[in-house]
DNA sequence: TGATGTAGTCAACGTGGTTGACCAATAGCG
DNA sequence: CGCTATTGGTCAACCACGTTGACTACATCA
């Protein structure tokens, strides 16, 4: 992926060892919530459970915001409403919509992985300062030209 | 995934940014080799490709260093012998090993990579500086604490 | 009111992983 | 040297999670 003739970690592409820090926070979260009971959590919930913090969404924005099918997207709002996490909702609106809202288990569990997910965030802080952490945050906020708009869909997991 | 009051970019958590980063970098990567004539290069070739350019290298090393079971990377390589990029040889020190070594055609393919990867690299040098680019990939690696190590096991594609 | 577009669902399919079993080869031990 | 345990790799079957194309119900517009 990239030209490394003696290979180093402090050569390694930036690629890599942002699929490395993305790959140590999300398992981070989810050995914690393993750790507190949280034993059907699956990687995928995250940007769902984000999604719907605020008022229930749409299958249509979900399948958008995590780069899928609509299709995809309903199945997996099916297996979060199985787990009793989400529940879909009638749109008094537009009778096609289906929004879905988080469940009082499904804000439970968004308040835990809050709680989590900054601990994760601090221990970062904790080894290089919270400011590199803040320089960190903006540098690449800046060079992926996100200062003024929603993230792109994005899917890793 | 992190606990954001008013979602904006410069407050987004660490792990979407690095998601999203890392797709940037990937996805960059290969609309290039498509540009180039590489259609049939897939995400989890990278890995390899890497993985083997100094000498061949075991299934079960690549197994490991991938994070899948030896049975998915024998699949895998599979795949890129098909496709002419590998080719699987015997060991005559241990004749159940059979290493897995770059073809010439893997070699111009991992020349491409790298050629292409540093090009995206330098947009991230030219948005915000060498010197910002180097100093965020050794925060990165002294968080991770892989200044003295091999990376760990890692997919994500 | 008819045409067009959208939201969501259905059934079937494909891909890329895992699992458990197996075989051949190697390493180590008595 | 023979035996046992371990390792490298493969086999067949399975599973999860995505996509595709078709479809229905609903909304919008002229």
């Amino acid at each position: 992926m990239g030209q490394v003739n003696t290979p180093t970690p402090t050569s390694q592409p930036l690629a890599r060892l942002f699929a490395v820090a993305f790959r140590s926070l999300v398992d981070g979260l989810h050995v914690a919530l393993r750790d507190r009971g949280w034993n059907d959590v699956r990687p995928a919930f995250g940007p769902v459970l984000l999604a719907c913090r605020y008022e229930p969404t749409s299958t249509t924005a979900l399948a958008q915001l995590m780069g899928m099918t609509k299709q995809a997207a309903s199945k997996l709002i099916d297996t979060m409403d199985a787990a009793g996490y989400l529940a879909r909702t009638v749109d008094t609106s537009d009778a096609r919509q289906r929004p879905v809202a988080l469940t009082t288990r499904g804000r439970e569990l968004l308040a835990v992985v809050d709680e989590i997910y900054a601990d994760l965030e601090q221990e970062w802080a904790t080894v290089v300062g919270q400011v590199e952490v803040d320089h960190l945050r903006a540098t690449i906020t800046r060079v992926l030209g996100l200062e003024s708009g929603e993230l792109p869909p994005v899917r890793l997991w």
